[in-house]
DNA sequence: GCGTTTGTAAGCTGTAGCTTGACAAGCGTT
DNA sequence: AACGCTTGTCAAGCTACAGCTTACAAACGC
């Protein structure tokens, strides 16, 4: 079972703009107009995406994993790893109780 | 790997609201005044999670996993691919061409 | 020089995610 | 029967942000 953000959990998980940045932009080797052109989307948006300023919704993961052809699933679940790992940073647990079961399975 | 969405892919994932209206509230047998209380939410939040209009936010499956006990990571896992799944129906990617890599790996 | 690409910025709109407040109805206790 | 608490649901309202358009200066290629 993938098990985001606990492989290490001291370093920030990549954020998949900066795979797309480096790495599968580059290799389709077109101009970046083209390729939001392409993806159906605004030029902006890529770029957006590619200085990792928004994330991946689960609709880019699709758009993105059509074109590069690996599928939308690598793609959320790397944004997916990011976005856990500033939540877990973020959020105040420190007043949530972990509650035991008080009613048996078989009560369901 | 766990790939989201593919296992069968005709059928829509479980909402995680589902499981927490259906099995994780019950089993701690508190009222759910309580629950919103204890997972620093409004009493409208839980209610709109437990009935499927909002989506378990990565802050939520921390807040959600810090009070079942089981961690975060089973709740989002499960969002994610409920919003794949509707995201695969929803976007129309046959415009999108899925594109060969142009430049070889040791270009990068 | 001209067209295209690049990188970045400003500003807009719609919607997601939560909130507060209110209400009628149900249940248990005294 | 009256009280308090819970339940389920509704209506606003607010803030943050996704994604869009437009714009502009700089670089590149032909």
């Amino acid at each position: 079972m993938t098990d985001f953000a606990i492989r290490n959990p001291k370093r920030c998980p990549t954020h998949p703009g900066r795979i797309l940045r480096e790495y599968a932009i580059p290799a389709l080797g077109l101009p970046k107009t083209q390729i939001a052109g392409h993806l159906g989307i605004s030029r902006q948006t890529l770029y957006d995406l590619l200085l990792e300023r928004q994330p991946v919704t689960p609709q880019m993961a699709v758009r993105i994993g059509k074109l590069v052809g690996n599928g939308p699933t690598v793609w959320i679940n790397m944004q997916t790893a990011y976005d856990l790992w500033h939540a877990v940073r973020d959020v105040d647990t420190s007043k949530i109780p972990t509650l035991k079961e008080r009613q048996p399975a078989h009560f369901r």
